[in-house]
DNA sequence: ACAAGACTTTGACGCAGATCAAGATTTGGA
DNA sequence: TCCAAATCTTGATCTGCGTCAAAGTCTTGT
């Protein structure tokens, strides 16, 4: 999820990023076989849902491009995004028969896919890619125990501030420049897909941006496209220290 | 963490419960004796640290008895609650350096430990350990992804019930009740402690449990022993279904 | 190029929960 | 057993964010 270790994709194997992240460096070559027999690509558009809570699930996968979100929707219809999934990012529960969250496309969205049975069969035969798998699920337990401070801690202004550094530096990481530049970069949520994120309505999340615009901690042209001039004073804003805080 | 598959320890095997869980069922004996040659015993007292977030590990282990929490810190002072260690539940990050959480026992606390190196290589020769911590780990993750949903979008009412629910749920499935009965159990966690985990103040909290009393929600001996008479009439404050909803 | 819909901003106002304060109850150590 | 410290309750007041409302600005299809 919402770190960097996620985010470093080797530039020449960034078509499937699973076989390249949990496989390819180490395994045998009739496993990549049996790997490539088994996928297969799926693409969404934007704003359609790739799988419903509670669903049977018969794939596992990662995204290779655009971007999705991981929600949860009480009964009266207030929803908590949970997780968002970027390139690279795995989707699915191995040893799970079904899904715990809404997963949905946000920007028009490519899935690299395995089909669920037999890759969980491989995983029993190729360890390294249980430890693989391990990993990322540790990395996503600490970025969403992160999340549970930011939801449960921090002021609206901190929220978004702590919203825009982890973007800013998923985009620096992607993009190879350094954290210390001046970034840039297009926003990929809509107000509300933030507030949706921060526990806080669309209007709490527009003012606060107004603010933080108004103060020059960022710059904004037009609606999505921001600029952080100075990246330390942002992360004061968000309550953690200059040096990038558990993010680092 | 919170839910109930982390806390189905059986009987016959609870003095050390990730032997009994990670390994006894499937695993060779000689696996099961190296094990034992790693493992031993840590006691800690109510209200001692047992790790320092950014300590280097050199441990992981399970809890044996008694309540430890993970927390996280703001420099400031405001701390979040992201998760509570009950026994049986598994501690420790296998594959990394050192801890991201503060961890503290709340009552007096007996540890199952290993060194960690050895159970890292161990992890390597025995698939199935590894495919069971990442079992448990998603179990964490789901966990930790519906407190979320606790945080962002309950109100404290719908918290504290959200709460007691979920220690209710725990203690009716260490003691092997019904969850349809009438239940009863201590409270293992101050109001602060509660706060700290609901992301309020103890003052609400202390509120919203007097408040659940008077309405008969809830009964009270004391501070700290609470009867549940009506299981189905809590979830519904809680805000979930009353069939148990993601936690059934 | 224009209209319609989606997204965003801003303002006015109210309320849930924080803060500040004082006491009550429980716990634990001498 | 009794005192001190820790824990909990309750009240009064304040405030950050939610709610409701209206208007502004982008986007898209025809």
């Amino acid at each position: 999820m919402l770190n960097e270790k996620s985010l470093s994709v080797s530039q020449d194997c960034n078509e499937c990023p699973i076989r390249h992240r949990a496989v390819c460096a180490r395994c045998e070559s009739d496993e990549l076989e049996r790997l490539e027999e088994i996928k297969y690509y799926r693409k969404f558009e934007a704003g359609q849902t790739v799988i419903w809570s509670g669903d049977r699930m018969e794939f596992v996968g990662s995204v290779v491009s655009g971007i999705a979100t991981l929600t949860q929707t009480m009964e009266d219809g207030r929803t908590q995004m949970v997780g968002l999934l970027l390139p690279s990012d795995f989707v699915g529960r191995p040893g799970r028969p079904s899904a715990a969250y809404d997963v949905v496309a946000t920007t028009d969205l490519v899935m690299c896919c395995f089909r669920k049975t037999p890759f969980e069969e491989m995983m029993v035969r190729t360890p390294h890619i249980a430890q693989r798998l391990l990993e990322m699920t540790l990395d996503e337990l600490d970025a969403a125990r992160e999340w549970m401070l930011v939801l449960g801690r921090k002021t609206a202004r901190e929220k978004i501030a702590s919203l825009l550094s982890i973007i800013a530096r998923r985009d620096a990481s992607i993009n190879m420049r350094d954290v210390g530049d001046r970034l840039t970069f297009d926003l990929p949520l809509t107000r509300e897909a933030m507030a949706d994120y921060l526990g806080l309505t669309l209007e709490t999340v527009s003012r606060q941006v107004s603010a933080l615009r108004k103060e020059g901690v960022i710059e904004l042209e037009g609606k999505r496209h921001v600029t952080i001039p100075d990246m330390g004073r942002l992360l004061e804003e968000a309550g953690d220290d200059a040096d990038g805080g558990v993010f680092a």
